[in-house]
RNA sequence: GGCCCGUUCGUCUAGGGGUUAGGACGUAAGAUUUUCAUUCUUAAAACAGGGGUUCGAUUCCCCUACGGGCUACCA
């Protein structure tokens, strides 16, 4: 077994957006990999050409890189174990098939869909399993030459597993331990459809096996199909090479109950998906929580810290350090429910966390989107610097920065004009004279002594001149320190602003 | 219905035979900030129920309840 580097894998079906749980999936896999030294390998499940929506592909390469989880094999990138795409290794899957067939696993079923729908509706509890393959059309029942002739006449037909009747299988679970099924109650799954496509359940096994995978994570929606998986693996004859399973928690919705699903984050008000995803079948938008402002440290925090934590009470981890923390083990058993306010708080956490450079882009291009005309690089570091407390989602910088670059159109007056009067116009005048007599602002701290100084000088209290400076310079009640503000703006700015917003606080 | 998996504050969770059951989000109150936010302090808030085992169970076992998943020629 050391010979086996670690291989991990994803298998997304191209049908539509990346959830939340899908990359929690990638996340943990990819963090067992790194940790290992091994390979994280993407594969594509095209293999319900009815449910493919174009540019699905794309756009999961697309959220894995904005996560900064690329793939070392993917049908983008290449490998050594290609095509990563099922549609392209059609023709290994029936080979598989048919051994199966040849060994007595499994067997071919011509039962038309019509029919297996009214034994459905006719027959309770109908399965098509070792109950019931004995009264179907299928190369159990029927005849080699009746088979023959049948094959030989191109008869839509399937492969079906013949599931064995008795037995208990029985797997070690990473995340649950010990796990065992009763064969009886699987039915025969199909593992080759009638368009010659593999299902999930032949796929997975002999891509698996194929591409040396070690270690298969997935969701809990899986376990209850694994006795069928490790029946494959057996009769194929790969059982030495079968990875180590481990089954995710699933993610659930946040109210009510089940699975999280995109229609709750619609009904509820926040994304699902990792990106914003636009189907082009129906026209809709789903929106995504890179588009809503999130960074991706923080969104890959969050969908680690749901299921899994390091023992101690640390919550803020990057992704090198969770992949020196993480272990499978550690991975919870029960279901999490999704709670976007701690999603938002990682997510202000991160803001505060990172340093202004590391904003600097992101932060531009939302102000430019907003029209906010960007000269200083170095200034925009400095306003950055001094707003991103204040900020939990990544749009919140154009509320809490705009000012910084524009004058405001608006003020906040109902603040301002009740106790609005001359004196006050006279003293900012005089600030400003002051100011303009001299060279250097100074420091902040230095500045608001002198403010004081003048407030005292002319008998005004300095707190009742506080807001109305603030909203002269801002435009509401919010924002830094008004005299960190004062000093970022520069003194020639602010005369103006002051000497502006005195003219309309006068009227 | 059948099978499988699960169950600690509202939520995410730590813990584990003897603890004041710990932390975080959210909520409330207060301090700081003459704005807003940050920060800090404090508060309310949990072992699903019943049986065992045990000197002692939230912790181990069983049952029940509840929740979730699966039960397709979908993944």
């Amino acid at each position: 077994m050391s010979a086996n580097k670690v291989r991990v894998r994803f298998a997304p079906s191209p049908t539509g957006g990346l959830h939340l749980g899908g990359v929690r999936t990638v996340l943990f896999n990819y963090l067992f990999a790194k940790q290992h030294g091994g390979d994280f390998v993407l594969r594509i499940e095209d293999t319900d050409q009815s449910r493919y929506v174009a540019g699905a592909e794309e756009y999961i390469m697309e959220c894995l890189q904005w996560c900064g989880l690329n793939p070392d094999e993917s049908p983008g990138v290449g490998g050594p174990y290609g095509p990563y795409r099922q549609s392209e290794r059609k023709a290994l899957y029936r080979e598989y098939a048919e051994r199966l067939v040849m060994q007595g696993h499994a067997y071919y079923a011509f039962d038309t869909p019509e029919e297996l729908e009214r034994n459905r509706r006719e027959i309770p509890n109908f399965q098509y399993g070792h109950a019931y393959r004995d009264t179907l059309r299928n190369s159990l029942t029927l005849t080699q030459a009746q088979v023959d002739q049948l094959l030989r006449d191109g008869e839509p037909h399937v492969v079906r597993i013949k599931m064995p009747v008795d037995e208990t299988v029985r797997f070690e679970d990473m995340i649950r331990g010990h796990v065992s099924f009763d064969t009886n109650q699987s039915d025969d799954k199909v593992l080759l459809k009638a368009d010659g496509m593999p299902t999930y359940h032949l796929a997975v096994v002999v891509d698996d096996y194929l591409m040396k995978i070690t270690h298969a994570f997935r969701g809990e929606e899986w376990l209850p199909s694994a006795p069928v998986h490790l029946l494959l693996w057996e009769y194929l004859g790969w059982k030495a090479d079968m990875p180590q399973w481990a089954h995710l928690p699933l993610i659930l919705k946040p109210d009510g109950h089940g699975k999280l699903s995109k229609r709750d984050g619609a009904r509820l008000g926040f994304p699902v998906y990792a990106m914003n995803w636009f189907d082009p079948n129906t026209g809709e938008l789903t929106p995504g929580f890179r588009e809503l402002g999130f960074l991706p440290e923080a969104f890959l925090n969050l969908l680690a810290m749901l299921g899994w934590n390091d023992g101690t009470d640390t919550e803020i981890f990057a992704l090198d350090e969770l992949i020196r923390k993480f272990s499978i083990e550690r991975v919870n058993k029960a279901g999490a429910r999704f709670d976007f306010e701690k999603a938002k708080w990682f997510n202000a956490e991160w803001i505060k966390k990172l340093k202004a450079e590391s904003l600097e882009q992101k932060v531009k291009e939302i102000l430019e989107d907003k029209g906010v005309l960007i000269t200083d690089e170095d200034y925009l570091l400095k306003v950055i610097a001094l707003v991103k407390e204040r900020c939990t989602l990544l749009p919140d910088f154009y509320q809490q920065s705009a000012y910084f670059f524009k004058a405001p159109q608006e003020y906040d007056l109902p603040s301002v004009k009740p106790k609005w009067n001359d004196a006050k116009a006279e003293f900012f005048r005089a600030f400003i004279t002051m100011l303009g007599n001299e060279d250097e602002l100074g420091d902040p701290h230095d500045l608001e002594t002198r403010f004081k100084a003048l407030a005292d000088e002319r008998g005004i209290k300095p707190g009742e001149l506080m807001l109305p400076f603030r909203i002269m310079l801002v435009g509401g009640k919010f924002g830094p320190h008004v005299f960190d503000i004062v000093v970022l703006l520069g003194k020639q700015e602010t005369v103006c602003r002051v000497e502006a917003a005195l003219k309309i606080f006068s009227e």
